[in-house]
DNA sequence: CTAGGGTTAG
């Protein structure tokens, strides 16, 4: 069984085979692990084989044996074939349990034929052999599959009507069913159902809300469960943090409320030591610069420049200017020259904005400076009537 | 003490 498990399917051959020789013969215990074998090993019709030896042998197969093959088979979607090992045993006069059921519940979703697991299902219901919560969730998640989350959720009742103790899987089928049909916040109302049933949404039920709220752009929604999973301790996806980011910052345009929220999942990403892309950066500090918190802004265009990334010009623009107009005109110097350590230059506007400033605080010097080192990189600048007069002089 | 089985995401 280690060498199944650890994919040495030869060399668990070569031992079968071998078994003679050390004066053992292998019981139905050995025939299942072989079984289970040559089905990893894609060798349906040999796994069939040994089965068919088990009962030449006068061996009573048991069903862990038999739900291994039905299994394999219903995972490559030879439901058919599995219908007919099912057949078999049932002509044999074995009965077949519910682990088996459900194989074939699978296969059947998994090949598109959610009718008849829907029919197969409802007949288990009067079979003594009965259905389990497992088998719900499978049908369920075949529905769910194509959309019809609804049916899903009819399911999800009838689970409850009979007995069974939905659990976390079963949950996380519906959730992911609103969520591929565009109902990502009915997602969220199932994370709520799962307290009032006593079910612990884990991080599969977590992270599949949050993915829903994300692909169909419910982000203030989206923003709350990214709270409640960094409260439990769940480390988000990045990728989801990305998005999370980017989107706030884009929505703070018009919500300026929603920028300090960007900050914060941006400030557990770089705390987190997750590789932030320049994309992200750039929007953030684009963001922070129509918030006016241009101390944010600078802070990151710093490390940016530190860790190597190469930013648009325009990020450092923006913050020159925003620093200029609350007249913190030495840090916007600063700015400009972080973008030269950036390897790019200042657009005329920023420098424009920068001289004119310098000026308004009596720092001609500095201004014609500033000015004559603008043209040394080749950036055209009209001289006003103050460098003038300074420059006559 | 005593091998082997079925459900959910990106």
């Amino acid at each position: 069984m280690a060498l199944v498990i650890a994919q040495k399917s030869e060399l668990c051959e070569i031992i079968f085979t071998k078994l003679s020789s050390f004066h053992l013969v292998p019981d139905s215990c050995t025939y299942s692990i072989m079984i289970r074998c040559h089905c990893e090993k894609n060798e349906v019709e040999e796994a069939k084989r040994v089965l068919f030896t088990v009962l030449e042998n006068g061996f009573e197969p048991d069903s862990a044996t038999i739900t291994v093959l039905i299994n394999s088979l219903c995972k490559r979607g030879k439901v058919k074939k599995a219908m007919e090992v099912f057949e078999f045993m049932e002509r044999k006069g074995l009965k077949l349990v519910v682990q088996q059921h459900n194989c074939l519940l699978k296969g059947l979703s998994y090949v598109g034929k959610i009718e008849e697991a829907l029919e197969m299902l409802m007949n288990m219901k009067k079979t003594n052999f009965g259905v389990d919560v497992y088998s719900y969730s499978i049908v369920m998640n075949g529905l769910c599959k194509v959309g019809r989350s609804d049916e899903a959720m009819d399911l999800f009742n009838e689970v409850v009507e009979i007995g069974l103790i939905p659990n976390v899987v079963t949950f996380n089928t519906l959730i992911q069913g609103y969520s591929i049909e565009g109902r990502p916040v009915e997602g969220v109302g199932v994370l709520k159902m799962m307290k009032k049933h006593e079910c612990v949404p884990d991080y599969i039920s977590y992270s599949t809300v949050l993915h829903g709220l994300l692909k169909w752009n419910e982000i203030v929604e989206a923003f709350g469960i990214y709270k409640e999973m960094v409260e439990i301790g769940f480390e988000v996806d990045f990728r989801m943090m990305r998005t999370l980011v980017r989107r706030l910052c884009k929505r703070s345009w018009n919500e300026k409320r929603l920028l300090e929220d960007a900050y914060e999942v941006f400030e557990k990403m770089k705390e987190r030591g997750l590789v932030v892309d320049k994309r992200t950066v750039e929007v953030m500090v684009k963001a922070c610069c129509r918030g006016e918190k241009f101390d944010e802004a600078l802070v990151n265009l710093n490390d940016m420049v530190r860790w190597g990334y190469s930013l648009k010009a325009i990020a450092f623009e923006k913050v020159i200017e925003g620093l200029c107009r609350q007249g913190r005109v030495d840090e916007a110097v600063s700015t400009l020259f972080l973008l030269h350590a950036n390897g790019r230059i200042g657009d005329r506007i920023s420098y424009d904005v920068l001289v004119n400033e310098l000026i308004a605080h009596g720092r001609v010097f500095c201004a014609s400076f500033l000015f004559g080192f603008a043209l040394k990189q080749g950036v055209a600048l009209v001289p006003n009537k103050e460098l003038q007069a300074n420059n006559r002089s």
